[in-house]
DNA sequence: ACTCGCGGGACCGCCCGTTCAT
DNA sequence: ATGAACGGGCGGTCCCGCGAGT
């Protein structure tokens, strides 16, 4: 009973470490196993295929990216302090201090071009923590911290590119002040939309 | 031998269109030797292992990335005009219209925790093409389009990280909107930076 | 228990109905038990292992050819009629309506290489099936219906023969009067042994 | 070039001995490969594909037989003596002398309820040899060793039929007298058909 | 007494990159 | 530039045993 939810959580911790490092689509399940020190039979009788897997992986992944980027924003007061704290673990997140990877990152470009339920999942996953986002934003506008009339998607897009080009800077190129530049355009799209006194 | 080169060359073309559907790591000497109706000794002969081949997929793809984007700016003059054509040719190489991606993306991803040869060219490929864009800064500032004292890398970066989301929004979420928002992106970046008359 | 006796029946009988159309060497506990809506372990642990699962098959088989085949016969009179009453429902059981094939034919042919303990359950039923019908056939000649002096156990060949060619034509090639030329070489087969008035 | 088709031949060799042991539903690449010393990769190379492989079994199998039962019969002068002929060395390949048995008789038993191209080749492979037969009788029958207006497909039936039943009583149940009865059942089938002088 | 959850180990067909002789 | 072969790995399925729950 518990004993099976235990191993099935812990070989999905696995597989989320491996995945952050080789990617979804290099994730294999003989991989999984030597690191758990089971059998690939053990391993598989969880999950039931490879594509379960992946997906059981996207899920531990967003739990993860939710206690890491969005519940500590929840202590802070809504509107700009809520958002700039998320920005700030987003950040965290991505330029991980171990070698693993954001899934999120390497997901969305792995399975661009691939139909299938890994796929669907990870855009649920990412869905959902895009309406985060303009949603922060939303409330940020109606606490009068920016300017009103502003539009959620547009500057939801504009951050979520900060994060991506940090990704790329910092994790690819190992460009140190890759950190400092994505801090310093977030600022200055807050400052566009602030709202005046 | 004149032969060689060519075939090598047509090898090259073939594997970087498959690359640009499976990326650089799904890439396989089988299915470029299905492509090219040769036997897989065949092609593995010109380049002696497939991450050789794979480096050759980053070199052919950096010839065309210059020919479709670098290039016909040339054709504008100096400064914004140019920087802004580079900007929109850079976003329809992005947003292809067949299946095909940007194996510039998915490869930074793909090999960022990868050291070796290919992650050496990928990096040293997309040095050179960002140095590009720092230098089209450059000059839009000498050219007194954009104002004295503007930090070429910071706009770089920014630059960049639309291309980036654009690429999310576009291939992965398949919003069809985000053309327009990198678009708007943009504009909002030059305008900031815009000299005052 | 009762209880348990009741579900290890049920499953012979979920196994009858899939060896008949996998055949016994193709028949899986793990098919088994989704067909029952049971554990693999809690299939496994009626009988220990698949050679005894298969052997209860056999079993059962025999059982329901036994009451499909023999005993109807019973209710004609001894002779030749009864004869030609097993051989009209040993014909309808090889050419079943559904999918499912004769376990017998299909057994003595998959195990005819293969030793162990398969094999003898099934060398047992048949022998005890084929002596039935030379019984039969001696009753017919006492009974006056048969010339005297027959020899039962070549009649009983060339009539299994009718069967297996009957078995052969129908399922595997298919062809729609089968069941026609078997009941022609049944009669002239009488007939070249029937009494003389 | 030469080297290929030979090994290629070697293969479907082995695999048929095999395939005659095991059935062709219980060739595996492995075994095969085991029997060759090759490895695995090096088997499946020739072949593409286990089906491919049943298939070219199926293929090399038809070879030996019209070797083996067809030919010799050709040396008889056309009528009954090539017909005896052909029904003496089909019970020859049917009670082989080895542990090898019949790879049509287990083949038709093995498919006839699963479709694909397996099946088709064995269906054609014996659809070409039973219309041999019939030719066979037809042409005993214009010889004016059988009497005109003889029924071929029914007597190709009932000596099928005899084979059958031989394959059944001498591999399966192991009585040693069952070649006897068949050919007293051949015997009596003729003396039935022939013609009247 | 019966059933299940969980795991192991062997094997399957298939595909990979690579080598070598031609 | 090819064809033949190799070794290793992939996802997946099999039969089977152990320990615990009812």
């Amino acid at each position: 009973m518990t004993k099976g939810r235990q191993t099935k959580a812990a070989i999905a911790d696995a597989a989320l470490l491996l995945a952050r490092r080789v990617g979804l689509e290099g994730l294999s399940i003989g991989a999984v196993a030597e690191a758990m020190r089971m059998s690939k039979s053990g391993v598989f009788a969880h999950f039931g295929s490879r594509e379960e897997l992946q997906i059981a992986v996207v899920a531990a992944y967003f739990t993860r990216f939710e206690q890491a980027v969005f519940q500590p924003a929840l202590t802070e007061p809504r509107g700009l302090p809520r958002l700039e704290r998320m920005f700030e673990s987003w950040m965290e997140q991505v330029v991980a201090l171990d070698g693993a990877g954001c899934l999120f990152i390497s997901g969305a470009v792995d399975f661009d071009d691939r139909p299938g339920a890994v796929r669907d999942a990870l855009v649920h996953a990412l869905d959902t923590w895009l309406a985060a986002i303009r949603r922060a934003i939303a409330q940020a506008e109606s606490a009068g911290h920016l300017r009103a009339g502003i539009d959620e998607q547009q500057l939801s897009f504009e951050i979520h590119a900060l994060i991506l080009a940090l990704h790329f800077e910092a994790r690819f190129m190992q460009w140190p002040d890759a950190p400092q530049r994505a801090r310093r355009g977030f600022e200055a799209l807050l400052s566009r939309h602030r709202a005046r006194p």
